[in-house]
DNA sequence: TTTTATAATACGGATGTCCGTAAGGAATTG
DNA sequence: CAATTCCTTACGGACATCCGTATTATAAAA
């Protein structure tokens, strides 16, 4: 089992209600953060001071305030920790339940659970840190079908960058021109609309205005 | 000072903090429940009892589960109380921080504070509860914009329809026909796109596309 | 290098959108 | 009652989108 953790969560009251549950598991070292950057440096300073950080619980989103921040949320946090630090443990813990974005924490970013705030949340992240401390991920189940179900629909970066710009208003010729001038390719109009109506079949949209608005429910953009 | 609260609130961690915070003011009768239809009877039967609670405390968003709800949320909550008990005093805590939301609470269903989850929730919280105490009304930093701002935009029932329309993707000519078959007026065409331009105007809109995009961004639809 | 496959672009036509103007109705006011 | 105002509806032109097909460019295989 961990013996030295991090909880990075805004909220005071959820932080506290983690901070109980840790405890009451054994576990002797629990620090806590409210801000992304303060994670990092912490993390960053334990592995300096040769005693780092065995497991990270972190949320997703963190509301902004007036302290400039580096990384904006536990996405970002997660994907930087990662790069650096791979054997260092994450788990997500957020109320989020978008299959699409848990997908790419795990497969893109390589967290190790997420788990779904809810009534029952404490007791998942129970389950949560038991699997991750036997090297297996774990997903509560609101979300476990994010890795079962095959049709990892392979949404790219293109994809999700037409989708804002169309989110923000541009039609397809200035959407061919922005492309151009920031070097995304394919740029012509053509190109766009084919990859548009892949979008199109793939969230069964009706037009770009269905498009977008469905992508935004699953909080791809 | 309140002597008999109810919390309403999904999440066992956050529940947990606001109770302790309500001791700690010195309230004697704290009453919690997770689901939206437990505060309804609870307040029914305490009136029924002769010993009605003086303050709700609730949130505003709960996860579904397997259990049948007829409140789905505490919005449904809040109406359906300030239409039966008006002397009810209903605090609003929540992470939504959208200013429309807000003003919708307190104009249309007379809820009487606002206060905005975040690091400083709790100590947002016990500013809302002395205020509302004292009859006054509420709102947290985040929103207190809600009522100060004049642009109290009129977004009316009619262009909240026409939107959901649109984020389903159908024509103008289709919600032409919809409009009819529901006996909503304006119906034809042209209207719709009246109406359209005065909400490309409102929002800053570029197009359709665009609109939809900013007004799920505002939690309008 | 040539052949083949794959991806990117160009183009055209049917349809839809955007936006201005104008005509017809209903309610308000003098 | 007529006059005015406000709202709904109708229509048309410029433009954008949607979607099919055809052509060109790029990359991989023979």
């Amino acid at each position: 089992m961990f013996t030295k953790v991090l909880v990075s969560e805004d909220m005071d009251d959820i932080n506290k209600g983690v901070y109980t549950l840790l405890s009451e598991l054994g576990i002797k070292e629990i620090h806590q953060v409210q801000y992304c950057d303060d994670a990092y440096l912490k993390i960053k300073k334990a592995v300096l001071d040769a005693a780092p950080y065995q497991l990270l619980i972190t949320d997703l989103y963190f509301k902004t305030d007036h302290r400039e921040q580096r990384f904006l949320s536990g996405e970002d946090l997660a994907k930087a920790l990662k790069e650096v630090y791979p054997a260092l443990k994450i788990i997500i813990y957020s109320v989020e339940d978008k299959i699409q974005k848990v997908r790419t924490l795990i497969n893109t970013y390589g967290i190790d659970a997420y788990v779904c705030k809810s009534r029952r949340g404490l007791k998942e992240l129970i389950k949560a840190i038991e699997a991750v401390s036997k090297n297996q991920t774990y997903l509560s189940p609101e979300v476990e079908t994010a890795l079962s179900k095959k049709t990892d629909l392979e949404i790219s970066d293109y994809d999700i960058e037409l989708l804002k710009q169309l989110s923000l208003g541009y039609s397809k010729d200035e959407i061919s021109e922005i492309f151009k001038k920031n070097s995304i390719t394919p740029s012509s109009v053509s190109s766009i609309e084919k990859r548009q109506n892949k979008l199109f079949i793939q969230f069964k949209a009706n037009n770009a205005i269905n498009l977008v608005a469905i992508v935004k429910d699953l909080g791809l953009i």
